[in-house]
Parts: structure tokens; C-alpha cells; sequence
DNA sequence: AGGCCGATCCTCT
DNA sequence: GAGGATCGGCCTA
């Protein structure tokens, strides 16, 4: 069953070392691990899908498209602290979007999340979402391949998926996500992975080389990865 | 099914 | 003052 109500979290905390190191090597071992987000009612839980690698500015050459780049901000203080804390930040004044500090603590470096599908709450990630209760299991039609409904709906995309928990950056900005008492962490329920699509970021436009890096990642063929397209690139096997 | 466009406001220069 | 690590609606077909 997917989707009813919880208050038990499932599996066990990811370690700190799991997040201190390179976030080209985080992102696709994030694969397949569930964040959780505790909320008075329960607990909400997605799958990871889908994740994206920003460089610190400390790597050659750096990473001209991660917020680190220019070096620490207000807004991003998060990415220069300790590993495995949550990066919130608004986007395009109506959204947002939710990272992961990679790195030991003076170094940034950090993993977008970009697509989880949904394990438990989704009839409330749905609600969350703007869209009716069920919507999350509701059938898709095939035959146009138009997703107007089911979880890819709910939780495919960077935005959609801070909606569907109800992150912000005013609550979940700078949590621990490695901590047992924090409303948002990141966990390991066993969930074996197996093959891993890499393609180029989303998004990145401007005319530099980091356009073309290979550094997205996403679970080969689920129906979570956002875009209908981008599903293009190289599988490769975990080791 | 794919492309374009506007919304909307915070952050950094 | 410019420009987003986006999304959904509307257009063409």
C-alpha cells in the first residue's frame, strides 16, 4: 500500500560521513533513500528519485551554477556548515527548493533534490499540492502519455516536491537532517537501487562548460523523474 | 507533445 | 536593477 497515514519513521538516519564528501558522489547514492518530514498529524515520506550535484567553490574548475559559487551569503550560510543539513531557498517569488550540505564544515557543495515518489501522507502531499485528496492514485492517462494525475503530478519536480511536504525556508532552512528529534530527516529503508540515469543539470542555460556536466541523477525508468523529456543520457551501476 | 509566456519577489551586485 | 537550480496554462498541431 502507498500513501495512508503514518507516525512511525521508517528505516534508519543516514550518518554524517554518508554527506561529507563530494556531492557528485552524494547524489546518486542518495538514490532510493526517503525524506521524511514529521508533522503534527504524522508523517509524510517520499522516495528520492531524483537528484541534482552542485560543486563548491573550493573544486577546479568550480561550479559557476551553485549559489556557493561567490562564496558565502546570507542565504546560503547553510552550504559552508556541517554536512547533511537541509538548504532551503525561495525561487522565482512563488517556490522552493530543497538541498543537502555536502562537505565537511567550511567547504560547500550540495545535492538538489529534484523528484521523490511518494511512500506515506500522499493523499496530504496532494492536498498540499492544490489538488484534490487521491490524486496521488489516481490513474494517469497512458494514451495521451499527459500526467494529470498520480504521483508524478504530486511530487515530480524541485518546487513540487517543498510544496507536497510543505517545506519552507522559514521552518526547514538549516535543519539537521541527520538528528532523531528533527521534523525532517533523511533515511535509509533498505531500498535497493539498481540502475542510475546521469544526464546534464536542468535548468543550467548559460553558455559555459557547466551546462553540458554530468550531473544529475535520476532512478533509470521511474515514473517520478520529472520531465517528460531529459531522460536521455548514460545508465550506470552503483558499486 | 512540445514550445512559449507570465507570475512574483528575494537576493546579490 | 537584473535575473533566477520553476511551474502551469495556453498555444499550435
Amino acid at each position: 500500500m502507498r500513501g495512508g497515514t503514518v507516525t512511525r519513521l521508517p528505516g534508519r538516519l543516514l550518518k554524517r560521513g554518508f554527506f561529507e564528501a563530494s556531492p557528485e558522489q552524494v547524489a546518486p547514492r542518495l538514490l532510493g533513500k526517503v525524506l521524511a518530514r514529521v508533522t503534527a498529524g504524522g508523517v509524510l515520506v517520499g522516495r528520492i528519485v531524483e537528484t541534482e550535484a552542485y560543486l563548491g567553490p573550493h573544486c577546479l574548475p568550480p561550479d559557476p551554477a551553485a549559489h556557493s559559487y561567490r562564496g558565502p551569503t546570507p542565504r546560503n550560510s547553510v552550504l559552508f556548515g556541517p554536512a547533511g543539513h537541509a538548504y532551503v531557498y525561495a525561487i522565482y517569488g512563488r517556490y522552493f527548493c530543497m538541498n543537502i550540505s555536502c562537505e565537511v564544515e567550511g567547504q560547500a557543495g550540495c545535492v538538489l533534490l529534484r523528484a521523490l515518489e511518494p511512500v506515506a501522507g500522499a493523499d496530504e502531499m496532494a492536498v498540499n499540492r492544490g489538488l484534490g485528496s487521491g490524486a496521488a492514485s489516481r490513474q494517469t492517462t497512458p494514451a495521451t502519455k499527459t500526467y494529470r494525475w498520480g504521483p508524478r503530478k504530486v511530487t515530480s519536480g524541485p518546487s513540487r516536491l517543498c510544496q507536497a511536504l510543505g517545506l519552507t525556508r522559514a521552518a526547514h532552512d538549516g535543519l539537521d537532517l541527520l538528528d532523531a528529534k528533527s521534523a525532517l530527516q533523511v533515511r535509509d529503508d533498505g531500498y535497493a537501487v539498481d540502475e542510475v540515469l546521469v544526464t546534464p543539470r536542468i535548468g543550467i542555460n548559460k553558455m559555459n562548460e557547466a551546462v553540458n556536466w554530468p550531473l544529475r541523477f535520476a532512478l533509470a525508468g521511474h515514473p517520478c523523474v520529472s520531465g517528460a523529456k531529459n531522460l536521455t543520457g548514460k545508465r550506470i551501476h552503483l558499486r
